[in-house]
DNA sequence: CCGTATCCTTCATGATACTG
DNA sequence: CAGTATCATGAAGGATACGG
């Protein structure tokens, strides 16, 4: 049922099973790129377990650095997934916490983590023949 | 349940959501990065309904190049997606199609697709309310 | 403690032209 | 038809230093 429509002036539209893309204002892309992040979905995790002050979640995960840990928060925030509350202690302390939307899309997380656990295996074992055939 | 624990000697196992990620071997990393590409899930959703040619593939998606196609094939052949047959026509014909574990995975686009579609408009919100703010 | 600012490197992607 | 090869570029991410 794939199929391709062109309208009546330039403007494209593509149909893939059943949905429809186009070039710009497509529903999807903005969540993909969003896991598509390299820290994007590990802090979507990192938060599941209820709110984490920034140093927390440094100290969670090492490997960040302090300017994607910043960046990732705000992209999140901004698009809705995280809130951020400051508190007026000395010296200041801000909590990042889920937000509903981000508790729904922890959902589609978690059913990606297990997934990923569950094939990683077979994953694996696929490049493993790949590579060995070239 | 947020812990991180490092091992005796240098090796940091960082755990997360009762999962454990370990900076190389982590199964999580490999699917995400599939995810994170700029075609892979559209790919997947293209061959849903079945195989398709590599020219067919060209028309159904236009703006896609044709090094990128190759090469998002590859990578999503290669993790073991999607199967590759030559046809020993004249000229050759390439036929594509979606192995078990692609199948397997594209219920989990889908699912990532649906919620999509129900949540754009929230996120599309908070981003114009963030931006907006700022 | 919680960031910003700046610089730098790498990688993903795009454009274009050519081949069996 | 189904690719490869080559070159160019923009964005993502990392390192480091500084600021409120």
């Amino acid at each position: 049922m794939n199929k391709m429509a062109g309208k009546t002036e330039g403007e494209q539209v593509i149909v893939i099973a059943g949905l429809v893309f186009k070039g710009q204002d497509c529903p999807v892309r903005d969540v993909v790129d969003n896991i598509g992040g390299k820290w994007n979905t590990l802090m979507i995790l990192a938060l599941a377990d209820g709110p984490m002050r920034f140093s927390a979640l440094r100290r969670l995960i090492p490997d960040i650095s302090q300017r994607m840990l910043t960046q990732t928060l705000r992209d999140l925030q901004r698009d809705g997934y995280i809130a951020r509350a400051v508190f007026p202690t000395q010296p200041p302390s801000v909590e990042y916490s889920l937000t509903p939307l981000g508790q729904s899309f922890l959902v589609l997380v978690k059913g990606l983590v297990d997934w990923s656990v569950v094939h990683h295996e077979a994953i694996r074992a696929a490049r493993a023949t790949y590579d060995a055939a070239a």
